[in-house]
RNA sequence: GGCGGUGUAGCUCAGUUGGUUAGAGCAGUGGAAUCAUAAUCCACGUGUCCGGGGUUCGAGUCCCUGCACCGCUACCA
């Protein structure tokens, strides 16, 4: 086993600002990579922005902006997410930069020969959209969008051989040396995967990429096909094409390599990007967790409807340690979830406020009033059934199992009477009393980390050993 | 059409290989307590476990069937 890992977000188009959807994902995949790190992994967390996209050629256009224009400015709106929501990626990687460039190129030179070849590809093109569409999208030959008859054209592009490696796939998922978590999903790949594989295009003219994106190597008319170059990022953030040390490290002797992706991009990364990584013979990931939507107050979110709602907003409203617990425990890690101010509203004060944030507070002001200070204390143990939790990427239920743990301590107060002894004049009895409460608290604040970084903090240093306590401000004050 | 999934208390969901009075959290009602953010603690659920058949001594749990909703079904980060 090494002590590394790997944790990737997708990486998401900046034709448009991030919405929660794409925070829900920062936010799990935060959650692993901290947790990782907590039980003693040095791990490489990943995430960044997919730009070589003929939708950013086109979001450019409108805007009277150069598609470079159009990326600098909106990678700026998902870089700024990151401090927002306490983000602890390592590096962010952009797929129009030199560094990406270089690396998918190099990607695509170590590909078995016999894995790319050129064919004559065929469709219905839309010289308004600059785009094919499929014979069900277009009724009556007609583009969708524009109304217009669609053209027939035919152009040359590279294709990638996944027809050769079913059997190797099938393998790679059954044994679970990529395991997908849910099950559901891995079902729904195997199922995929047994329908047989056709072969696909990772490439297409420059021109009608408009002229954006990565040169194929030794092809100046072809551009990569934005799926290929997007699953490159994984690789070449780590350097691929100078086969670093960072490669060898968190890659190539790694045993932990995770991809978390939504639900939608299943295929390209439990697929198509294991089939790629074997053609030049590296690694595949060894996990893929794949994680719902959001529906916001039960409808799907869209520009359309109006009720896209931006995260650091939220973040500026509730705070950045209550966004993360909603995401984190009030939504399914696996199913579609529902954000809603109301339920978010009774969650921050039925768990924050009233729970953890009122128990602490108690804790606090007996401790205060008893002049009591911490003892030292070693690392405390992880509740029954969290680890299990982690491993399976049941964010809720871990903490679950640190709500329990708060629930008890609320107990044992009513149970023990505390201010009861103080009122007695029972010191030592008060202390003891005291230190179990500390000891409670500080498993909490030791595995609330991945979750709630800054609580877990707030809390530890709330009862450091050798220091008196004192009341401070409420950890969550109770929303009206 | 094909394959797969879901349907359990007002809400969000747990329910191992079928086994006693079907559970949790939240919300609601009543009480206790006062250290605390009117927070906490205790007590309280006559739920057609989607409908209908069936297997079984016994089914939320297995089989058949009907209904409703959802996912995948090839180039959409």
């Amino acid at each position: 086993m090494s002590n590394t890992a790997f944790v990737s977000t997708a990486i998401p188009y900046v034709n448009a600002k991030p919405h929660v959807g794409f925070a829900f994902e920062l936010v799990q995949a935060d959650a692993v990579a901290r947790y990782l790190r907590l039980i003693g992994r040095d791990c490489f967390f990943l995430t960044g922005t997919d730009e070589n996209s003929l939708k950013n050629v086109r979001a450019a256009a409108e805007e009277g902006l150069t598609t470079r224009e159009l990326c600098d400015r909106n990678t700026e709106f998902f870089k700024a997410l990151l401090p927002g929501l306490n983000i602890s990626n390592t590096e962010f990687i952009r797929t129009s930069s030199e560094l990406h460039t270089r690396g998918a190129q190099e990607l695509w030179s170590r590909t078995k020969p016999e894995d790319i070849y050129k064919k004559h590809y065929s469709g219905l093109y839309c010289v308004g959209c600059e785009d094919f569409y499929s014979e069900k999208e277009a009724e009556d030959g007609k583009c969708p969008e524009h109304k217009t008859p669609l053209e027939h054209v035919e152009e040359e592009n590279y294709f990638f051989r996944l027809s050769s490696y079913e059997e190797k796939l099938l393998e790679l998922i059954e044994s679970d040396r990529m395991r997908i978590v849910p099950a559901s999903k891995r079902n729904e790949t195997l199922s995929f995967i047994r329908g047989g594989l056709l072969d696909f295009s990772i490439s297409r003219s420059r021109k009608r990429a408009g002229d954006w994106g990565i040169p194929v190597p030794g092809d100046a008319d072809q551009v990569m096909y934005v799926w290929y170059d997007a699953l490159a990022n994984y690789l070449t953030a780590l350097e691929l094409t100078d086969n670093s040390e960072r490669l060898k490290k968190y890659w190539l002797e790694c045993d932990k390599r995770i991809h978390c992706i939504g639900k939608g991009i299943n295929r390209f990364h439990t697929v198509y990007w294991p089939a790629i990584l074997m053609s030049v013979e590296l690694p595949a990931p060894t996990e893929v967790f794949i994680h719902g939507y959001l529906t916001m107050n039960g409808q799907k979110i869209s520009k359309s409807l109006g009720n896209v709602i931006d995260p650091l907003v939220q973040v500026e409203h509730f705070g950045v340690e209550a966004v993360r617990y909603f995401l984190l425990r009030a939504i399914s890690p696996f199913e579609d979830g529902d954000y809603s101010e109301s339920r978010f509203h009774d969650v921050f004060n039925a768990d924050l406020a009233n729970n953890l944030g009122n128990l602490a507070r108690r804790i606090e002001t007996i401790g205060e009033k008893a002049g009591h200070v911490p003892k030292p204390a070693a690392t405390p143990e992880a509740p029954e059934g969290y680890h299990e939790a982690m491993e399976d990427y049941r964010f809720h239920d871990a903490m679950a199992a640190l709500w329990a743990v708060a629930t008890n301590l609320n107990q044992r107060i009513e149970k023990v009477k505390p201010w009861a002894l103080q009122k007695e004049g029972k010191k030592d009895e008060l202390a003891v009393f005291l230190d179990e409460m500390i000891a409670g608290l500080g498993i909490i604040g030791h595995w609330l980390t991945p979750f709630m970084p800054g609580t877990a903090e707030r809390l530890q240093s709330m009862f450091k050993e050798g220091k008196a306590i004192k009341r401070g401000d409420p950890l969550f004050p109770r929303l009206k």
